[in-house]
DNA sequence: GTCTATATGCCGATAGAC
DNA sequence: GTCTATCGGCATATAGAC
């Protein structure tokens, strides 16, 4: 009845914001794996410990989940590149998103894929996000690393190039987790691989492959 | 009638073949972008210029349908890694290597595509083919790429990541080019960008970004 | 807020004429 | 081989009692 309450920790129970989430987590979960097409609702409500119709309570529509699932995952993906300062030294800054973005891909692997899957076709829901806040943030980015080569700090790399390159490689370990899994028998979860993962992927992309 | 003909260029009628040529190029587009559960076989059908009850005749159920796309696109993706050779010296190998991916990733864009979707799904059909086929492959490369480390011809790197690296790195521009065009306002298609990118890509991965 | 029906529409697949 | 027509099932969404 009342919704007079905030809405962080508001007043409307804690109960009703922990289902809320149970559902988005679940849907995050099916969405992720099936797109928004094979998932079925009633698996969602299934695995969020709700009823079908009670999920629709929530969530009038099953764009509407998808939509408030996606706003979710977008903070989780821009978290480390948010976190990208040029106060430190080019080096350790570059190592130091590195391993961010593996920890993403480690505790949130269905958020990268979900993300993943969106770009694949066409990002219909997150182009706005894509060309405005993302593109700004890239660019001042890029910006911090162009300077960084001006002041030879940095060897002569596209700054755009070089962004790809990592959300590339980190990604893959979640995004493709089952071809990484099949080749190396491997997961992230595997606290030794993972930090074998995250010293390689650092010293290839800092040092490169070339003999010295 | 005639179904004594042979399977490739056989005498049935080379319309046959080319209308069965047509749905599956139709069928990569729209399952790349929607997957199986987003695409309607009636949109695959009007795309490929058939009726829908047409398509049916020639692929008897939408998963059919969908195998035969997949096995389709399977050797486009391996193609690059089976012409990785020894013989070169290690960094052209590489390069080359780098610039056959990125070819993949311009000229079948919608096959990187359904590859990565399958993946996402835990490629439930390409589970054999990734434990069997890719793995020995990746083993044999791999084996190729630590023996030129031991014999000092690289920088010590783990060969599956750097693999996955490559991997991960060249399909991003196919996969993600919503994003890289948000970003860049480019593409693959566009030959200096192209250009740029391998170019861009090899430097990063054989050179490194430490200044030297 | 949560439940039991039930409405509604879409889409894969089939039947059968030609 | 190709068409028109239609079935049948499934899954989203709603109605309405409690």
């Amino acid at each position: 009845m009342a919704q007079t309450a905030s809405k962080k920790t508001g007043k409307r129970s804690q109960a009703v914001n922990a289902k809320k989430e149970a559902i988005l987590s679940a849907a995050l979960n099916t969405f992720s794996q099936f797109g928004i097409h094979g998932t079925r609702l009633e698996q969602v409500a299934e695995q969020a410990g709700v009823s079908k119709t009670n999920l629709l309570y929530y969530y009038p529509s099953k764009e509407a989940l998808y939509v408030a699932v996606m706003r979710n995952i977008l903070d989780i993906w821009l978290a480390p590149l948010r976190a990208f300062r040029e106060e430190f030294a080019p080096l350790e800054a570059i190592g130091e998103y590195i391993r961010l973005k593996l920890e993403v891909s480690r505790d949130h692997p269905q958020a990268s894929r979900l993300f993943c899957l969106e770009m694949l076709q066409g990002a219909p829901l997150l182009m706005a996000e894509l060309t405005g806040d993302l593109k700004s943030l890239v660019d001042d980015k890029s910006a911090i690393i162009s300077a960084w080569v001006k002041e030879g700090k940095l060897a002569p790399v596209d700054p755009n190039h070089l962004i790809f390159m990592i959300w590339a490689t980190t990604q893959h370990y979640a995004d493709f987790s089952t071809q990484v899994e099949a080749v190396t028998g491997k997961t992230l979860r595997d606290g030794e691989f993972f930090q074998q993962t995250v010293e390689s992927v650092q010293r290839m992309i800092i040092e490169g492959i070339r003999l010295r």
